[in-house]
DNA sequence: GCCTAACCGAGACGGTACGTCGTGTCTTAAT
DNA sequence: ATTAAGACACGACGTACCGTCTCGGTTAGGC
């Protein structure tokens, strides 16, 4: 019963390497082969570890990832909400963070298993924490009690989502504000 | 100049091939070979028409979906949004036509001009005759004049390709109701 | 019903890259991908018509020898075989054709297929040819009726090959005439 | 400078493993791997003792074989020499000794150090008891004194291997004892 | 009877080649 | 000129073994 003797140093070469390769050809054109290449390691380490190019990309994206960054609750619902929405737009706006959530996308739409470990592991988190923020700010009265909070959650991230996906207009901090404050009115009381 | 003699037979044939194999296989696994051989047509007749199977699947979409879905005005915003996005949610529902959503999404991701071609031909329409509508709902007085069109449109859609794409709760007409209500708070005056 | 329309310059490349690789590196380092990268040709081609290597290397072979040597008659039954010993002695002593039968004698100790197409094909007809002219030496009284044609042809060739394979000795044209004489001893009259 | 403390248990194990995928799965799909796992041994420790497969395979059959058959002399040449040749053309008939030959031959053809081995250890001492027995044949007046003894055992044992290498023809009792007499043909005075 | 080296099993590692699949281009013969 | 058919050069796939390299865990001498 001994632990995989794992090679870290090969671990990190991979997803380094991987990521670059990334960038520099998209991920239609990433291919393990020269994942494998650039990172100075055999075929077979790669496939030993992970299921295909989307599972390297995953945990390329969570090792590069801050652990989990928590919502800033400063009292004023508004303020937050811009904080964190300002932030994501910043990120789909971002062409190098932007790569991978579009190789991601790719996999997931394909590979439902790989679908759920994102949704769960790196997504969910993120939205129940907004989902919190909004529960806080239904008790000091500054959102409705009566709705629904997935759905307002949705109304946040759904739009930037669209935007991105279709390339339908710019991903600007502007855009991000205006979105709050529509979906501010919404909820307020 | 004489007209391109294209065997619209053999077109027809490598369509339906195109939409049986994605359903049976899914995208990923979809290869032009394949549909050419349940076609019985050569691989040239394809490549001729089309730059790639998601150029298959885009055209065989376009093919199957009603010239141009035009918006209902019956006088009441909410139950003509209702109406759209209902249709919508339950297109993203159903297993077939989301196959090839999911495959054109696919492709979009990576081919930047097949998602020009996709969002210009397909969805700019259908989003431009929801912001119509708004925009008539304004005349009317049933939504604020203030509004940014486009965001409010985004705020319809984008929850829904949200829950779609992160695959992060069911797609229901009360999902659709309860969509289409929150909005209209955000933009009732 | 159309003939396979197989390229004649590939066939071509294949056998001489697979001829000039194996005099290079020796059968055991032999591989698929060496001989097409050599031709400029894609694998498939190479599978699509042969088994493996050791069908290219036999392939080879048959190629490059002639199609039929017909044993000479002279009336000299000992001259004569003396003849075709020297040749199957300088053939086995020169590197170059050594090489190649090494290379298919390897393979067909272990595929049994290839083995009956070496021996049918390319040895059988050797052999019945020095056949041939034993039965005429038994019409001319310079061989004895009552030997075994079989067993004697063994006789000739069979040292050859013992010492072939064993390293077991120089072969050469003087081994060759030895060889004959002792055999002639063993099947005149 | 102490013995080396080799695992006798595990020569063995790897010696019995070998010789059993031998014969299940032939020389070429024969791996050191595989042998590793059926001995339940490391490769490690096959690699620390051997050359490769080659050398575990002569080993074991070095192993296998009583130590060194020396020829009878009977006085009479002609039975002498029926036993031994009906002997090897037993072994070359046995499919379990006939595949470890196969197998060792097949290595010797493109191993030039193992060859060498196999010849000198294995082969030499056999053919040159068949030469002192012929030798002593010629003191008792049943050889010719002007005989090569080396063409001679070749004579002998090159047929068989010949029709083996060849699968030429059957190899049975009766073959033996015609091969014999037909050489004896030849060296009798 | 302990200590410490060598040896052991296990199996990860960087590689190389395998034989297959699909790409997009090409050639051929037949409408 | 377009078509069905399919050969072609190419490149990646995912797998199998190669021979080397750690890892602990025995195990057998020499003290």
């Amino acid at each position: 019963m001994t632990a995989p003797r794992r090679n870290e140093r090969s671990r990190r070469a991979i997803l380094t390497a991987a990521l670059e390769l990334l960038t520099e050809t998209g991920y239609p054109d990433l291919t393990v082969e020269a994942i494998a290449a650039r990172a100075g390691v055999g075929k077979q380490t790669i496939y030993r570890w992970w299921r295909g190019k989307g599972a390297v990309i995953l945990e390329a994206m969570v090792d590069s990832v801050p652990p989990n960054a928590v919502l800033p609750d400063t009292g004023d619902l508004r303020a937050d909400l811009r904080t964190v929405i300002r932030a994501t737009v910043a990120e789909f706006a971002d062409p190098r963070l932007s790569a991978t959530t579009r190789a991601i996308t790719i996999e997931t739409l394909s590979d439902e298993a790989l679908a759920e470990q994102v949704r769960d592991q790196l997504l969910r988190p993120q939205l129940a924490a907004v989902k919190d923020r909004l529960r806080a700010g239904q008790a000091t009265g500054q959102a409705r009690d009566g709705i629904d909070l997935d759905l307002t959650v949705e109304l946040l991230f759904g739009p930037i989502y669209h935007r991105w996906l279709l390339r339908n207009g710019p991903l600007t901090e502007g855009y991000a504000d205006e979105l709050v404050d529509l979906a501010m009115t919404a909820i307020t009381p």
